[in-house]
DNA sequence: TGACATCGTAACCTTGAGCGTTACAATAGG
DNA sequence: CCTATTGTAACGCTCAAGGTTACGATGTCA
């Protein structure tokens, strides 16, 4: 039985980064730019300062020409884990009986 | 060449209702308390004027012994749809050269 | 070395979502 | 008639995302 203790999910800039940016020798000020956004929005990615937004999927999948799901995937990875690490007393939360008996 | 005009998808808080709420004869007040939230954040979901977050899906997902990325992905589909509907001007974003002609 | 591009970020402001509590009116059931 | 359940409004709080402006640090190149 494995604690399922996963580690730290890939950030979707880090991706954007490595993937792209660098392969492509795009600046972060030029791919602000074709996005439309600003350079500060996509820099906080890159920097996993902030999040991809559905918005900035869509962006992303028509520059790159991906699916938004893509990112919004790798988005959620790293939005679970992070919840999973922050204590809510989520932990707490009991099975619904009917549900448990089902089993 | 199918348009991809995808429909409103389903949104989370359906099917919180109709398969475990009305199934389980669980009123959202009785709920709301497992889960260990208020009764309003509940009734806001299960009558879909919010989403599901990640904490969230986290709790559902131990009320009801199911993944939490179920939720989340559900929750995924119908923001990504919202998006899509909106006009931000993410359909102005033109593919990155490289990659265009790399395909 | 000097001119210019790029970058990360801070500071500031606005908008919007999520969550909590309290309270009220409408319904459904026993 | 009494009670449980509900949806929601009214408030208040916190936090994320996005934009603009600006500054200092680095790097590149003629």
């Amino acid at each position: 039985m494995r604690p399922k203790m996963t580690r730290k999910p890939t950030h979707p800039g880090e991706i954007v980064k490595h993937d792209y940016l660098e392969p492509l020798s795009l600046s972060v000020t030029a791919l602000s730019a074709r996005l439309g956004v600003s350079r500060k929005t996509l820099s906080a990615i890159v920097n996993e300062r902030a999040g991809v937004t559905p918005d900035m999927a869509l962006r992303l999948s028509r520059a790159f020409n991906t699916s938004p799901e893509l990112w919004l995937n790798l988005q959620r990875g790293y939005d679970l884990w992070a919840a999973e690490q922050t204590d809510t007393g989520w932990r707490k939360v009991e099975p619904v009986p009917s549900v448990a008996l089902r089993k």
